[in-house]
DNA sequence: CTGAAAGCGCTAACAC
DNA sequence: GTGTTAGCGCTTTCAG
């Protein structure tokens, strides 16, 4: 490429890199660009980052890539953000159940690529053992908060998504609102279900005694839980569902019941999984998990601290929380009376 | 490194990376090694790339990457492929509806990554027109065939895949089917309805009178089908779904006139999106697309290409078909008569 | 305004 | 058995 254009390796450089100080004549700059463009050249990334210890590459392990379209959402989040940088992801994949030493092996083979940042995203853990030699270099946690050493993490704010649930059935009108809880313990579970009776018991209404049942968290756990509070004593007129597959459950018992979605009965879900929420009939209105934004999120941040913009001076950092926002489809009215 | 075990960087390499004909002492080789273990030493794939003029480095573009559950499993087979070889995924994802030159670029960002190959994933596609940049390198096509110049690619059988499903209906003692498609021309509708129709056909059944309906391929367009073919004169006992979607408004349909699945109708899907044919009741039978599979073969493919252990002579190479699995769940059963 | 030279961490001939 | 040397393609002082 140098002596295509007849000139030396760094005055190409210096072109092609529009470097500051570099005074250098418009024809040359000119023959550079065009010999470039003549032999399809671009610059080999690879040589550049040997050079410049800077890769452009940004690792990001994902949890359970295939089975939740939640990853493709932090992956494209984080595409999004990196590519706008002039980065680009390193994608790996881990299996959720994965071992301590397996995940430390994904994160080495990031490590030996040399990326200049590591994204580790999880899909239902609070807190996670990060993996020890995630620290070598500047990282982010994406759905989890570190146990031990202080990664910049983000993560959903269950609690103001249920809140936001509970509130949209509220300015409906409903005052007798039951819950449809996962029964497995997780951190969403306890935070949905304190969203859930904290906002009845800040309306004025009796959070405490609210109907809650507590199921597997898929469509037939969430079928049981519905038919057990809509066949209980003076049933509620509308629900919030943990998910929206326990939601697609509750349509399915209301139906049994001779209830009407959302003439008889109100339905809430959360995560927004459209293949599922977009397809119900009545479509469900439900509160969306904030994936994209995560992602973008956290690729932005890290591309920060990877290029020294912050100011932090190793303050250990709060989680930051994400908002859930409400998605309105057709399952929610006034109550019936 | 070198120096921390006392010996020259041409030592550590030979051990490290267990060069055949490199004679070393074995005191020498364990020094080397616990030296590498204590510094935690890892080898610098960049410059080992650089060098080399390998990063064992696989691009993969795949569009839609947030929208459809199928480009996570394209990407979990691509990846588990490419690391069981010591290849690394460097994932970017193109909005499908991208124009030429964005596609182009998402290429060359890639190519000046010096990618050994690349994984060209589209989702709805039977015949593409490739970046004219891809043919820089080894490249594989998933889910498509190249219009122009003939790239090895990999795609569903679509027309076993619809087989597959009517040869279970008819195995259960179905004689009178019916057919929901997809409205919208595509090559999984044509392929899909061939599939339909000949293998009723060879069965020695009417295949071109059997009802067909088209629709919008979601669940309202399945509902509305049918109601249509339900309602019709002489209604089938038995309902193959274009999708997974249209067969949940195909239940919906079957519910309100009262039809129990399988009781009454068995039915039958296609894509297996766990979503929502693990969450309807009773489960939906249907035919997975083998999302997994061609990730993987692509991957292997493209890394064969790429150690040059084929031995194929630039031969054009014909499209491979990977067979669809049935997915039996609870939908389909002897008819009631 | 432009070029020569050094070196990023590694591999591959070839010496010793 | 082990070390020397010469680059891979680039950026970056520092000279001209």
């Amino acid at each position: 490429m140098a002596l295509a254009a007849g000139v030396s390796v760094t005055t190409v450089s210096h072109v092609l890199n529009d470097v500051a100080h570099a005074r250098i004549s418009t024809e040359t700059r000119d023959k550079v660009r065009s010999a470039a463009r003549q032999l399809g050249y671009g610059p080999n990334r690879l040589a550049q980052a040997l050079r410049s210890r800077r890769t452009g590459i940004l690792g990001l392990v994902s949890e359970n890539i295939a089975t939740t379209p939640h990853a493709g959402r932090i992956i494209l989040g984080a595409d999004d953000a990196a590519r706008a940088r002039g980065y680009t992801l390193m994608v790996i994949n881990t299996s959720g159940t994965a071992s301590p030493a397996s995940r430390k092996a994904d994160v080495e083979t990031l490590l030996e690529r040399q990326v200049d940042g590591i994204l580790y995203a999880t899909m239902y853990h609070r807190t996670v053992d990060a993996p020890v030699n995630l620290c070598k270099v500047p990282s982010v946690l994406v759905g989890a908060v570190s146990a031990g050493e202080g990664f910049p993490s983000v993560v959903p704010d269950e609690y103001a998504g249920a809140r936001t649930a509970v509130e949209t059935l509220l300015a409906a009108g409903h005052t007798r609102i039951g819950f449809i809880n996962n029964a497995a313990a997780a951190p969403s579970t306890r935070a949905r279900l304190c969203g859930f009776r904290g906002t009845l018991t800040g309306a004025g209404l009796d959070g405490g005694t609210a109907p809650v049942e507590a199921a597997s968290p898929d469509a037939k756990g969430g079928y049981e839980a519905a038919r057990r509070i809509l066949e209980g004593a003076n049933p509620p007129s509308a629900l919030f569902c943990y998910n929206d597959r326990m939601a697609m459950g509750a349509y399915r018992a209301a139906a049994e019941l001779g209830l009407a979605i959302p003439g008889d009965l109100s339905v809430v879900g959360f995560d927004d999984q459209e293949l599922i929420a977009a397809n119900l009939h009545p479509g469900l209105t439900t509160v969306a998990l904030p994936h994209y934004e995560m992602g973008s999120w956290a690729a932005e941040r890290l591309i920060e601290t990877v290029e020294g913009t912050t100011g932090q001076g190793g303050a250990v950092p709060e989680p930051v929380l994400l908002g859930c926002p409400l998605v309105p489809r057709g399952s929610v009215a006034g109550p019936g009376i």
